[in-house]
DNA sequence: TTGACATATCGAGAAAACGCGATATCTTGA
DNA sequence: TCAAGATATCGCGTTTTCTCGATATGTCAA
C-alpha cells in the first residue's frame, strides 16, 4: 500500500465521486445489461457508464480507472469488449486502518 | 473535514513524512529548549526544527505548516517568538472512521 | 476477415502544485 | 526604541497533474 500515491489519487475530485458512486452502484449507475446474471450483484461497473456519468471523455476515463486500480482502489474484470470495474473494498479497509493506527 | 484537500495534503512525500515524525517528536526532534515546562510532552515541536530536519527552506516549511494546519491534520501554539505545531488526533481517527465508514 | 464498438495509450497545451529566495511581520531583550 | 531571531507571506521559474483529441488495440458478430 503506497500511501503517497494512494492519497494523490484520491486527491482528485472526479476520482474521488467515482470511488463513491461505486459505491452504491444500483442507485448511480443503469444496469449492466452486458453483463451475464452469474456476476451481478458485484459492484461491476463498465468504463464507458462511469464516463458517461462523470462527464469527463473516453480516454480521462480510462486512465483515472487505470489509475485507481494501479494504487489498489479498484479491481477490474474483462468481459467480451468491456471492461468492468468495482471497489477493493479490502485495500479501502486497509487504509483506515493504517491512518488510525500507523499514519 | 475536507476529504479532497486533505489527501491533496497527504498526497506529498515531505508533508507526510512530517506527520510521522510528529507521532514521536521526541524520537525525531531535540528537546524545544524554549518550551515551558507545563508545555512538554504535548508533542509540540518549532517550525525550525522541523524545517531543518526536512531539509527545506524556511518559506516552504512554514508554509507546508500552515497547509496542514488548515486541513485540520495539525495544531499549532505560537509561544513568543515561535510557533508549535502537534498533531491533531482527532481529525485523524475521523478522517481514518471516515474512509472506513464512508468512502 | 472485416466492420463496429469498447477500451487503452499517446502526445500536447493548460492549470495546479512545488519549492525556492527575497521580503515583511511579529516578538523579545537590550 | 531598536536590533536580532523566528515565522509568515509574496513572486516566480520549474515540475507535475489534468484533461483533451487522435490513434492504437482488443473483441465480437456477420
Amino acid at each position: 500500500m503506497n500511501m503517497e500515491e494512494l492519497c494523490k489519487t484520491l486527491g482528485n475530485p472526479v476520482r474521488l465521486t467515482i470511488l463513491k458512486w461505486l459505491k452504491e452502484p444500483e442507485t448511480y449507475f443503469p444496469p449492466m445489461s452486458h453483463l451475464p446474471e452469474h456476476e451481478h450483484g458485484k459492484g461491476y461497473v463498465c468504463v464507458s457508464a462511469i464516463q458517461a456519468k462523470a462527464e469527463i471523455t473516453q480516454s480521462t476515463a480510462s486512465s483515472f480507472l487505470a489509475m485507481m486500480k494501479k494504487n489498489g482502489l479498484l479491481k477490474s474484470k474483462r468481459i467480451g469488449q468491456w471492461t468492468y470495474y468495482r471497489r477493493n473494498e479490502e485495500l479501502i479497509q486497509e487504509l483506515a486502518r493504517y491512518i488510525a493506527n500507523n499514519l
